[in-house]
RNA sequence: GACCGGUUCGUCUAGGGGUUAGGACACCGCCCUUUCACGGCGGCAACACGGGUUCAAAUCCCGUACCGGUUACCA
């Protein structure tokens, strides 16, 4: 038999991360023994079911990547089906109709009623004792053909118990005086939950069932009914929950977006670092390691590795740097960091699309573009365009800046010290624009402190253009006065240490300072790849230009 | 309240009768370095408590405490 397993949200909300970690179970068990995993979207409760929520939901496992098998079911198309079962029961004599009003919504919080009204039944309440259990089927029959509203309720054996061997939790067992006889039709006929789960999972032919051990008390009540239906239930398995830092719910209401999988999309987060972390939240391979991908979750993902104990979500409100879990950050850095460049890149494209930082050169194929350069050369001077001309023609070290070898080159290169995609286009928005922003901190540490460095790093310039070769004749640059003539050096990371320490040594000032100055006036950060480097990507054109640039001072 | 479940560093966890109780993240220190949130090395830090069983308990049993789930004509 070939297992079938499904993930079946209730669209009341988007997909947050407990749901999300169910999901990615399901799938992974599905996969790894190569069995179906379904979707079913639970929108019984018309009040709370929105289309949007579902779209949510779908654009989250989208986005996780976890693809599933057929149809999506919709669980409020087979509610006559539910209704229908619901009757069968009842005409079996495995349920009856209970005519009592029905109870008047409490304002305030539900639970909060719920939980105060069983604790005053002191646990001694008989959940035998409703006084519709035996009426006899005539008057029931005659009492509902009269129009008379009731439920419909399973009639629970008054001794016994239910059972079941949790794949997680081992043999669960709880004796039916625990459990109430309990509603499957609402009085205005509308099935409820744990009628239409069991009919569904029938129906899709599910064979386990995997979902958070919140349900542990539903499953009991479905055996019931599966029991009554004469059906033998699926495999049950029922997961640890996440909880809040402080060991409590984790709500939407409460923690709101931070438990939200959009918000790591939009955070610039790779599905494929959220999802090893989520896999690691609640069961382990036990090894001692971190970093699985995708197929190699697959491929040694069991359900007895599987937790029986919460797992916290750890995350400080109001604290910008650790806004979410500390291993969850981590980890999307270090597949940024260390997975296969090529696999990065189309990520790191679409981050620089919604930046406006994309150039169509840097595609493989964008080569043959490269004789559009002066076009975008055009923006790469716009802010300077008082300072020099654009020059006629451009030799550089290789890679070609704005060619896709330079742009691989430049996101291998950046990629050592960023969290998140959104980095690319932030921290990273100097290598690919001349519209960066200056970090306030880093104009202080880095220039102001050092007030000759106004006057030095414009003279480093003159340096770089005196001693590079190819360097382009700017008007009214030290080159255009020495004839349009640079040096002979080659513009690579050995000749550029040696200008600027040689530079530096003039100056009787520490290499730091230069370096840390320019790498601020750079790229208007204080952090990056060696300075070195820096200067070789960004070329010598764009070097020069940067380090006359007065525009970081006085900011 | 009742029923059910859980409890190893701050967090995620390994370990399931004999371990110096291991790893990861975070934190701290040192090194590298022009800086740094990279990297390297190191450090801090845990078996909830009390009884048993046993030569031996983090590990098995019982109890307590604490935490969580459920207790709907919600899902």
């Amino acid at each position: 038999m070939t297992v079938r397993v499904r993930f079946a949200p209730s669209p009341t909300g988007y997909l947050h991360i407990g749901s999300a970690r169910t999901a990615l179970f399901n799938y992974l068990y599905a996969r790894h023994v190569g069995g179906k995993f379904l979707l079913r979207i639970e929108d019984t409760d018309l009040a709370r079911s929105t289309e949007e929520s579902t779209r949510s939901i779908l654009d989250g496992l989208a986005w996780l990547e976890l693809g599933h098998d057929e149809e999506i079911v919709f669980q409020s198309d087979n509610a006559d089906k539910h209704r229908a079962t619901a009757k069968k029961l009842l005409a079996e004599g495995k349920a009856y109709r209970d005519f009592t009003p029905k109870a008047e919504p409490s304002d305030g919080n539900v639970k909060d009623a719920i939980k105060d009204r069983a604790r005053a039944a002191q646990g001694e309440k008989n959940m035998r004792d409703n006084p519709y259990r035996d009426l006899s089927n005539e008057e029931s029959d005659a009492r509902a053909a009269a129009g008379e509203p009731c439920a419909i309720r399973l009639k629970v054996a008054a001794t016994g118990k239910t059972s079941f061997e949790d794949q997680v939790y081992g043999l669960q067992e709880r004796d039916y005086a625990e459990t109430e006889d309990l509603v499957l039709l609402r009085s205005d006929g509308h099935p409820l939950y744990n009628l239409a789960v069991v009919c569904d999972d029938i129906e899709m032919a599910i064979t386990h069932v995997i979902r958070g051990q919140d349900h542990l008390t539903n499953t009991h009540k479905q055996v019931l009914i599966y029991e009554a239906l004469g059906i033998a239930p699926p495999t049950f398995a029922h997961l640890p929950l996440i909880m809040a830092p402080n060991k409590g719910k984790l709500s939407k209401r409460k923690h709101g977006e931070v438990v939200s999988m959009t918000t790591y999309r939009d955070a610039g987060f790779l599905a494929a670092a959220f999802r090893n972390f989520l896999a690691l939240l609640g069961w382990s391979a036990g090894e001692e390691r971190e970093i699985y991908s995708l197929e190699e979750l697959i491929a040694k993902f069991t359900l007895d590795g599987i937790h029986r104990s919460n797992a916290v979500f750890n995350f400080t409100e109001n604290d910008a740097r650790k806004w979410t879990d500390d291993k969850a950050q981590w980890m999307n850095a270090e597949y940024i960091r260390t997975m296969p460049i090529g696999e990065l890149l189309p990520f790191v494209k679409s981050e620089l699309k919604s930046a406006k930082l994309w150039r169509e050169e840097y595609d493989p194929d964008g080569r043959a573009l490269t004789s559009s350069i002066p076009s975008t050369e055009s923006q790469i001077f716009e802010r300077t365009t008082d300072m020099a001309e654009r020059p006629e023609n451009i030799a550089l070290d290789i890679p070609e800046i704005g060619s896709h070898d330079w742009y691989v080159h430049t996101v291998a290169l950046i990629r050592q010290r960023f969290f998140t995609l959104k980095d690319f286009s932030s921290q990273g928005r100097a290598y690919f624009s001349e519209d960066y922003d200056f970090d306030p901190a880093a104009i202080e540490k880095n220039l102001n402190k050092f007030p000759d460095l106004k006057t030095w790093l414009a003279e480093l310039a003159d340096r770089f253009e005196a001693e590079f070769q190819s360097s382009p004749p700017y008007e009214g640059g030290v080159d255009a006065a020495l004839g349009g003539r640079g040096g002979s050096l080659p513009f690579n990371e050995a000749n550029i240490e040696t200008v600027v320490k040689a530079f530096t040594e003039e100056k009787g000032t520490k290499l730091g300072v230069i370096m840390n100055g320019a790498r601020t006036l750079l790229t208007g950060v204080a952090v990056g790849p060696s300075m070195l480097s820096v200067f070789e990507t960004l070329g010598q054109e764009k070097s020069i230009l940067r380090l006359r640039s007065q525009f970081a001072w006085n900011t």
